[in-house]
DNA sequence: CATCTGATG
DNA sequence: CATCAGATG
């Protein structure tokens, strides 16, 4: 499988680390930011990669487009010593749209899945680093009135799980898969689960589409880790869910099982704030890969 | 002519003044708001009604529908010695808009001009009070391209020009007109006038519309008493126009040249904020009248 | 209760 | 640079 299809030219801006002796660990993070614009302009992303130093950042809901990005100048606000890469909606402006950040100069960055009708929202960026792969996903809402979800899980997320299980599979490096999934696994993941089956991101659906995906031989990271610990990722701001702790466990890293090894810990970061998402984080060891 | 045609009473709400001794001397306020609901929600016209305490406030651009209204709980916040009377679009929801806040309490209160083309956007209002005749205008804005140019000048300021007269012919009381009337009237009225005549508010229809107005026998009042003064009552934000002072006088209290004895004063009040336009006042004296 | 767009001024 | 709506989450 050849992911080599683009690189972002006209987006790059500034030097990403290179390094003369990489460093085997890294810290991963993923944040839905709802907005690039509100982020950057009201400093919550620049305050939170300055506070953090992440190695590498997916971002999710970016809800802009590549002339906004460059009208306002948002490339260059950010730190120069991150590379970025963005995939915006073709279909609509301002809506979905993710984006990575990185220190590390990737190998090659591929954007969508190579199904058209998939990729017209900006969902998926994968990014070939020397010693591993990540997949940034930003999987569709089944909307209110679930009006969308039958494309999201019969459509949307069988081809996405097809399109893992191929790099996985035609690809020897480890995978790291992190994404807004837009589900809540279980009733631990979601403050008060009654009566929530008809709500989107707890549809008995939408649950078994991501058990399924598990089933082919991935791991919830947060989960295998914390079998027991119940932390939020998302808040609505309709029902004051940040100050309340009532919210949602749906944003996850997922690697493949034969890859777990290089999992040193991952985190939530509910004190971070700027979304109705907070940010997770993962801390890899690739030299774990030989042991 | 019967101006008795419908009582607003579904928002109707509070005790509007009956005095037993009718005062003579009345402050009328007129203020473009740019949005009831910014307006009162950030307190602006509940500070300006405290300080002010206008008898009369005409409001434009209200931007709000009567739904709005009810369910925002704006009537309940407004102070209960004003009767309130709201003109929405019927066209477009938050879209134009007029209203009328009074402490003495109208005879007779009529929406619209009776030509049908021109009543969908709540632009008028006629207070018939016991000594005199109120009408509220917000002129249609000729947009931008002057998209609407024709529509505005040709169509809408002369049914509402005939409109005005035929109250004021058919009618004894003195009349007062005021109102957003989207024109600077002379070079006097733009902070910088040059290179403005294919810009809405300054074009010569606009201009020679309004003049014709003048020319049935009507007085601008603030030229009239003060012929060389230069203040202006609408500031782009755009240009950072109030704090520049870079403006346009485009709101208006015109009376007819039989009514003008009434007049003891108007004046532009620049500092009261809240929208892109100041509020503008008008003092009478009934008692004038007999002289 | 946020974000975004797009219309309007 | 404001306001508003409507879509989306």
């Amino acid at each position: 499988m050849d992911l080599i299809l683009k690189r972002n030219t006209h987006l790059f801006h500034g030097k990403a680390l290179e390094q003369d002796q990489p460093q085997s660990q890294l810290k991963i993070w993923h944040w839905n930011i709802n907005g690039l614009g509100a982020g950057v302009l009201k400093g919550h992303l620049l305050r939170f990669l300055e506070n953090h130093q992440p190695d590498i950042l997916c971002l999710n809901e970016t809800k802009t487009d590549y002339q906004s990005i460059l009208e306002k100048g948002i490339h260059e606000k950010l730190p120069l010593h991150y590379e970025q890469y963005w995939n915006c909606s073709k279909a609509r402006r301002g809506y979905s749209g993710t984006g990575i950040l990185t220190r590390i100069k990737p190998l090659n960055v591929k954007y969508d899945i190579d199904v058209q009708h998939h990729d017209q929202e900006g969902r998926v960026i994968t990014a070939e680093f020397d010693k591993f792969i990540l997949i940034s996903v930003y999987v569709p809402n089944s909307g209110d009135g679930l009006r969308r979800l039958d494309y999201r899980t019969q459509e949307f997320d069988k081809d996405f799980h097809d399109y893992i299980d191929k790099v996985r599979i035609e690809n020897k490096k480890p995978l790291i898969l992190s994404g807004d999934m837009n589900v809540a696994r279980k009733e631990i993941d979601i403050y008060d689960a009654k009566g929530k089956e008809k709500s989107a991101c707890y549809t008995p659906e939408e649950r078994a589409s991501f058990e399924s995906l598990i089933g082919r031989g991935y791991v919830d990271v947060y989960r295998h880790l914390y079998p027991d610990k119940q932390e939020f990722t998302y808040f609505s701001a309709r029902i004051r869910g940040h100050e309340l702790n009532k919210g949602w466990r749906i944003d996850y890293f997922i690697v493949p099982q034969k890859d777990v090894g290089i999992v040193i810990d991952t985190s939530v970061h509910k004190s971070i704030i700027g979304s109705d998402h907070v940010p997770i984080q993962l801390q890899i060891d690739l030299d774990k890969l030989q042991e």
